[in-house]
DNA sequence: CGCTTTTGACCAGCGC
DNA sequence: GCGCTGGTCAAAAGCG
């Protein structure tokens, strides 16, 4: 049956944003305004007051992989990146753009130049017709010759630094391509690995050995039980370890010497810490990483997101300020699992679906699962990293860098009373994810937006290419997950910048193979 | 019969 | 102290 993972939401009633969530948004500059404020009309309520303090930081995520130039207006900064890209391919056909401006003065090096196209660039300005129409011809050519040997020069060594720069952009292009394809083929390695491995578990250790990237995939893939924790990651802070190591006991159960009767069928860190005051710190420390949340904004009307996991509903409240009921769903896939999720349709949209997750897995996860587990478990200890600060500018200018097209924005939010990052795949008209007639399940790409971990988002980058591979989605699907992976990532990120890159322009994508696709999304039917 | 969902009650935190 | 709100519990009901 499975029915833990579905949802019962009653979608005809409107929802609200949970717990000021921070919204990665899919509209271009939307970042400008309100990201909550579909409807401009409509007001702010007070929870999304919040979100315009300073430390709301949003970054974009691309989500449209696709290169066309009908796009909605770009900022900018956007058409500049456009500019860098479209010059970058001109330059492979024949360079239009350098050719028109070199072209202007007919005195092109370079061979097949259109001698008459229009640069716009108006180096001409100064001696127009009129004035050459006056007195003195001569004295006006004689000038007008120097002057014109003067631009030439400027453009001359405009044209040549603009070759130097196209090809450090060049061989930036390649480096990417190789990293990419270096990856790819760890990729199908690590998918074969799992192949013959039913055991996420097994999966987990045999990797770890592997590229010293790569082990923090696995890390984060919920498999936060104290001894994967304290052995795989020595890396990690004391506290990190702790973090990623909720209350299991050696005897698998959860809940750490806590019994575990009816009344606390879950993890309550703050019963944990009643009982055992000597752990306060830690369990402090358990109880805000629980707290950090992953707030996924898609646009569909299916009942539920599909995430890999078995969830149980364990409550329904009435959330204050709008008539959507908000739902309450606990992991059912091990005893004792922490991992919460909230579920509410947007009181704006209806047809938005916001599903909050919070706390770390404490057992191994399907292969669906694990992207989404990654997600939480780096986005809450990025949050609670205190790295936001930099991931925003150092994201935003990944962003200005590469991508041509209209984004997804991200955004974190420390001033939540739970910190929480929230991804808004809602916005984006172009966006594949959003489904007019949604499928009876949603297939949700996740993303890791934890600037500061890069080895991990590495990692998911690649794991994600791999699970909606497995999940079979559309080649444009893919992109866009490989593209939100990338996005998200550190811009010295490039290998998963290779990815995103190659999504673009090659189209190219790592299937490899279906092994990732697994019963839980379509076994997870909601009742 | 076992599991999930429903739903009213309970509890804790917070603001006034 | 009181009320509001979010979150959780647990008995009852539903479902396969």
């Amino acid at each position: 049956m499975a029915k833990g993972s579905g949802l019962s939401i009653d979608t005809d009633r409107i929802g609200f944003f949970l717990h000021h969530p921070t919204v990665i948004n899919s509209f271009p500059d939307n970042r400008y305004h309100h990201h909550h404020c579909h409807h401009p009309k409509l007001k702010l309520e007070p929870m999304e007051a919040t979100h315009e303090v300073p430390n709301t930081i949003q970054f974009p995520v691309n989500l449209n992989c696709t290169t066309t130039h009908d796009d909605p207006p770009l900022s900018d900064d956007k058409r500049r990146v456009l500019g860098e890209m479209d010059f970058f391919a001109d330059k492979k056909q024949g360079g239009s753009s350098h050719a028109a401006a070199a072209s202007v003065h007919g005195d092109s090096d370079e061979k097949g130049l259109d001698v008459n196209v229009n640069t716009g660039l108006r180096l001409l300005t100064v001696n127009t017709s009129s004035d050459r129409s006056t007195v003195d011809e001569g004295n006006s050519q004689n000038f007008e010759n120097k002057r014109a040997k003067t631009e030439l020069a400027v453009v001359q060594a405009e044209l040549e630094r603009m070759n130097a720069e196209n090809q450090r952009l060049r061989e930036a292009l390649n480096q990417a391509k190789t990293n990419y394809n270096s990856l790819q083929m760890h990729l199908i390695s690590l998918n074969h690995k799992s192949d013959t491995s039913t055991n996420p578990e097994e999966n987990h250790r045999t990797v770890v050995n592997g590229d010293q990237t790569v082990p923090r995939q696995f890390m984060d893939l919920g498999l936060a039980s104290a001894a994967f924790a304290d052995e795989d990651e020595p890396t990690l802070s004391s506290s990190e370890e702790r973090l990623r190591s909720p209350p299991v006991s050696n005897n698998g159960r959860g809940e750490d010497s806590i019994p575990e009767n009816g009344s606390n069928q879950g993890w309550d860190p703050n019963k944990v810490a009643r009982l055992n005051p000597t752990r306060n710190v830690d369990q402090a420390t358990e109880a805000t990483m629980r707290k950090a949340r992953v707030s996924v904004r898609a646009r569909s009307e299916a009942p539920m997101i599909t995430d890999g996991c078995q969830w149980r509903k364990y409550g329904q409240k009435m959330a204050k300020g709008n008539p959507c009921p908000r739902a309450y769903y606990r992991c059912t896939m091990a005893a004792g699992c922490p991992v919460r999720k909230q579920v509410q349709r947007c009181a704006e949209d209806r047809t938005i679906l916001i599903t909050t997750y919070e706390g770390t897995h404490n057992h191994p996860l399907p292969p669906a699962a694990i992207s989404m587990a990654s997600t939480t478990s780096s986005a809450a200890r990025m949050l609670l990293s205190g790295s936001m600060p930099s991931s925003d500018g150092l994201i935003h200018h990944h962003h200005q860098n590469f991508l041509p097209c209209p984004s997804t924005m991200a955004t974190i939010s420390a001033s939540a009373p739970f910190p929480t990052v929230t991804l808004d795949l809602t916005q984006n008209p172009n966006n594949p994810l959003q489904f007019q007639r949604p499928p009876p399940q949603f297939h949700l790409p996740f993303l890791s937006p934890n600037a500061a971990l890069l080895p991990h988002i590495f990692s998911q980058a690649i794991h994600n290419q791999s699970k909606f591979s497995g999940l079979q989605m559309s080649s444009q699907q893919n992109s866009v997950a490989e593209t939100v992976n990338a996005l998200t990532a550190d811009p010295s990120f490039t290998a998963a910048l290779a990815a995103a890159i190659g999504s673009l322009i090659g189209g190219g994508q790592p299937n490899n193979n279906g092994s990732m696709s697994n019963g839980n999304n379509n076994s997870n039917d909601s009742k």
